[in-house]
DNA sequence: GGCGATAACTGGAATAATTCTTGATATTGG
DNA sequence: CCAATATCAAGAATTATTCCAGTTATCGCC
């Protein structure tokens, strides 16, 4: 006999519950897609690629799934320039190198050590909640 | 007898043309308010501040002249997460420091000597031809 | 397991910032 | 001065995102 469930197996597992945020199937789908394709889709990519596995599925859902995910600290948000929203699931302190050659988004990290005070001319009494950081360039 | 001005006089001369670009009646009022006041404003901002001081100006020539001027290397637009683009004429690398309190934006600088490859993980052989940073917080 | 309360979801309309389009003006070189 | 080109104005169009109203799913409790 095969498989009684309801959905199609998904290949990763996804809890029901993220930092305090219900994974609904809709959430745990998105997720899932954000760690396996880490190429900093947009909302409308996210929707693209899991709408055929999730048919009723909402644009207005896939948006309003990464903002919770986003509030909860599950995924990040990353703008560039005045391009939509990107998201990825790499909660690590890092900014991105934008290959203008071929479009790919590499996740940069500060190297070990390194302290914002000690690289930049803050203003007095600066107390820093979150940084973001965007380099362009090309891979020679 | 009066002056013979056209144009009401005005506060600070701007050139004919700066790198290339014919700086026109337009231009020099949009450029002129950005030096004066530097507070990072929206183009709608722009727009309001000078709107009465040049009668027939439309927002859609403040949006044309700003881009001008950005492509001219002449200002710098800055965009904060996914709100509306800011414009400053402060050429030197540098990036902002959002204070959430208040709402100001304050430039930040590199400390002398600081070079990214010695603060970064890049990617190898990355050629960085643009770089942006924000930093979010409040003073102390 | 049923039931009401609450959270999530859907689909479409609404919004905000920006860009596009078309025709009018201004400026420059000859 | 005239033609070619650049710029501008006004409003329509576009894009990303959010809002809204109604429906559906889930949770806690009996």
């Amino acid at each position: 006999m095969v498989s009684k469930a309801p959905n199609p197996p998904a290949e990763i597992a996804i809890p029901d519950e993220i930092r305090g945020l219900r994974m609904t199937r809709q959430r745990q789908h998105i997720y899932r897609m954000l760690i396996q394709h880490r190429d900093h889709p947009t909302a409308n990519d996210v929707f693209m690629r899991i709408k055929d596995t999730l048919p009723n599925l909402s644009l207005a859902t896939v948006y309003t799934c990464l903002d919770a995910m986003v509030k909860h600290g599950i995924i990040r948000q990353v703008n560039f320039d005045r391009g939509p929203s990107r998201f990825c699931p790499n909660l690590a302190e890092h900014g991105h190198f934008h290959d203008e050659t071929t479009g790919i988004i590499h996740d940069v990290t500060f190297r070990p050590g390194i302290h914002l005070e000690d690289v930049l001319d803050l203003p007095p009494g600066a107390i820093i909640k979150n940084v973001e950081f965007t380099l362009r360039g090309q891979l020679a």
